[in-house]
DNA sequence: CTTGACCCTGTACCATGGTACAGGCCTTAC
DNA sequence: GTAAGGCCTGTACCATGGTACAGGGTCAAG
């Protein structure tokens, strides 16, 4: 039987501070935990997992809703399987979308490194030719 | 000889507003455009490429100061070429590791498609799977 | 030569995503 | 049994990235 943990070492195993867990909760993006005789929050190691994800999707720039948004793709007895596999598939472009903006940076910076090593001066800002190519424009999904 | 652009002109050509501008000129993201007789900021088509770059940095979930190194590096007479380089590798090092974790919620993503597919129920978050191997990846060319 | 649409500076305000008390209740260790 | 720590709720505050006036000058059209 997986040992309880308590809100603090919650917070030491996925890295945040205490506030930031309790935050999440009343943002909706952990469940209300159950509480001990003594009304502390009690919490499984999923627990980790989640705050570390809602942590790593902040980093890439996902807003809280869209990381809630994330969290709630599952198949359950009350969602539709056709409902979720359409909003996953937009998550996924949204998500290959974002990847192909990384890679232009990418390659761009690349070519950056090339100049550099033959002493080209570039004149121009170079990570603005990331733009010369088309321009899609979407952010895919959002809210 | 290109016609110079009002901030207006600006604002509607990089689709951001007319306060955006100024916040990033602000924030020094743009430089001090030249000015009329009147004092109007006069841009040229340079200004709409960087502020769209700065757009799109920040929906990818660059802070405006990294958005500001990014802008920064290129290679001109009073910048060590080693430097920039040196500089650029490490960025390059962080957009890769980015696309890295966009690549690892898109493959959970499509299995969750796939458990759609089969009407496999997932009793838990499927994209919680994101944390467990440290899968090194293939690389990331979504394009 | 005035009206309306723009521009200027300056300051105030807003949403998001936390962070930091204050005041008080458990729990363990001495 | 008492002190140190951790937990509770509640409220206030903070940084980032804008957004929105107020009060005033500019300019082209009619």
């Amino acid at each position: 039987m997986p040992k309880d943990l308590l809100i603090g070492e919650l917070a030491d195993a996925a890295d945040v501070g205490v506030e930031t867990i309790r935050f999440y909760e009343r943002e909706g993006l952990l469940p209300e935990p159950p509480r001990s005789d003594a009304g502390y929050r009690l919490y499984n190691t999923e627990a980790v997992r989640r705050v570390r994800f809602i942590r790593k999707a902040k980093d890439l720039g996902f807003t809280l809703s869209e990381t809630k948004d994330l969290l709630e793709l599952r198949v359950t007895d009350g969602s539709a399987c056709d409902d979720v596999a359409e909003r996953t598939r937009r998550k996924i472009a949204a998500v290959e979308g974002r990847i192909r903006e990384l890679n232009r940076i990418r390659h761009v910076l690349h070519h950056l490194i090339d100049a550099c090593a033959n002493r080209v001066a570039t004149a121009e800002c170079p990570i603005l030719e990331i733009l010369e190519a088309h321009e899609p424009d979407e952010r895919g999904d959002a809210q």
